[in-house]
DNA sequence: CACAGGGGAGAACGATCGTTCTCCTCTCGT
DNA sequence: ACGAGAGGAGAACGATCGTTCTCCCCTGTG
C-alpha cells in the first residue's frame, strides 16, 4: 500500500469517526480498524493523536469552503442572489443523514480549552468564511459590506448550531429569509445615483 | 456537611471544570478534590458521571435563563427594546475572562451522539430560549413573531459561537444591529392602524 | 538459495479513567 | 462507657486510552 494512499483513508476514517461521534470519544485502534491500516502505518504518518486531529481539521475545512463556493457559483445566477445561495446550500447539508454540527465548534467545545492547535484552526476556518462572504457581499451596491458579511457570518453559525441541536434543516430557511431582510436593509442604506459605474453627482 | 450542601459544592466544581475544560477531560477524582468532598459522598449524590452531567445541564440552563430574564426586565425601558437588551446581556457575558460558549452546544458537540440525555437537555435549553424569545417579540406588534423570534435566536447562536471561537465579545454588538434591522422590516411588514387597543377599523 | 529489511498483526506497557472497597475515625444513643 | 453506624481518605480494580515493541512473513537482490 502506497503511503499517501494510507493517509488518505486515515483521514477519511478519522473525519467519518471524529465528526459523527467527537473526538476523545474514538480511540486510535478503532480508527486503525476503519482506516485498515497498521498501528505502524498510522503513527508513520500521524506521530501523535494530536496530529491526526489537527490533519482532519486542516483538510475539512479547505473541502468544506470548497464545496460551498462551487455550489454557490453555478447555482446563483447573479452577484445578488450569490449570498443567499448559501444558506441553500446549508440546507441540503443539514439535510444529510450524518449531519452533526460544525466539526469546529464542536471541536472547539471539546478540545478548544485544552489543545491551542484546535483553537487556532477553529479560528483560521471562521475568519476564511468571512472573508469569502464578504468577498460575495462586496460584488453587490452595499452601505457597508463588511458589516452585512459578519451578519450572514453570524446567521450562517446560528444556523448550522440550531440544525444540530434541533434535528431540523428548516433552520437554514429561516436564516435565509432573515439574510434577504438583512440584504434589503443594507441596500436601503446605498444612496440612489451614487453606484460606481455613473459617474457624475447625479443629486446633489 | 450537609448533604443538599455536598450536592451545590459538587454542582459548582461541576459547572466550573466542565465548562472551562470540556466533559470528558476532567475526572471525578479532579472534580471531588475541587469539591471538597469524599468520593463516597460524590457518587452518594450522583450514581454515575451523566447523571453529574445531566444535573449540571439542567442547573445551567435554568439559570443562565434566569439571568437573562432578569436582566432584560430590569434593564429594558419599554416592550421594543426588550428583545435588544437580549443582545446587550450576551455582550456582559461574552466579556466574562472564563466565557468559552455555549455549554449545550459544547456538551452536544462533545456527547451528542454518545449520551441522548445531553441531547435532550441541549433540545430542551434551545428550545425554552426559543419560548422565552417568543414572548418577548410578542409584546411589540410585528407581522410575524415566531418568523421574528426563530431569527433573534439564530443571531443568538451564531453570537455565542462567534465570540466563543474568536474571544471578540464585538460579536453581540454585531448581532444586536442584525436584530435592530430585522425588527424593523418585521415592524414594516404590519399595516399601520390595526394594533390591537385602537378598537375599530380606522382605514377600510 | 541466502539474507537483509520493511510492513502487517497484535501483544504489551504505563497512564488514566469511572467506580468500588477497605480501613480508620468520629459521633451519638443508651 | 461502649458498640453501631456514618462519613472521610485513599487504595484498589477492571477497562480503556495513546503509544511502543515483538514477532513473523514477504519481497527483492547478490
Amino acid at each position: 500500500m502506497d503511503l499517501d494512499e494510507a493517509r488518505t483513508r486515515i483521514l477519511d476514517a478519522a473525519e467519518k469517526l471524529f465528526y459523527d461521534r467527537g473526538i476523545q470519544s474514538v480511540g486510535m485502534d478503532e480508527l486503525r480498524t476503519t482506516a485498515g491500516v497498521s498501528l505502524k502505518r498510522l503513527y508513520q504518518c500521524f506521530p501523535a493523536k494530536h496530529d491526526l486531529v489537527e490533519a482532519y481539521l486542516r483538510r475539512r475545512d479547505t473541502r468544506w469552503r470548497a464545496a460551498l463556493a462551487e455550489y454557490v457559483a453555478e447555482r446563483a445566477d447573479g452577484p445578488e442572489t450569490r449570498p443567499l445561495a448559501v444558506f441553500d446550500w446549508l440546507h441540503t447539508w443539514f439535510s444529510e443523514p450524518d449531519f452533526r454540527g460544525c466539526a469546529f465548534i464542536n471541536s472547539f467545545g471539546e478540545l478548544g480549552a485544552t489543545s491551542d492547535g484546535v483553537g487556532r484552526v477553529a479560528r483560521e476556518h471562521k475568519r476564511a468564511l468571512l472573508s469569502y462572504l464578504t468577498g460575495l457581499v462586496r460584488a453587490v451596491p452595499i452601505a457597508e459590506p463588511g458589516e452585512l458579511a459578519v451578519q450572514l457570518a453570524l446567521l450562517i453559525d446560528g444556523a448550522i448550531s440550531s440544525a444540530a441541536i434541533s434535528g431540523d434543516p428548516a433552520a437554514a430557511r429561516h436564516a435565509r429569509t432573515a439574510a434577504e431582510r438583512l440584504m434589503a436593509a443594507a441596500r436601503a442604506g446605498t444612496e440612489p445615483g451614487t453606484e460606481p459605474g455613473t459617474a457624475g453627482a447625479s443629486r446633489k
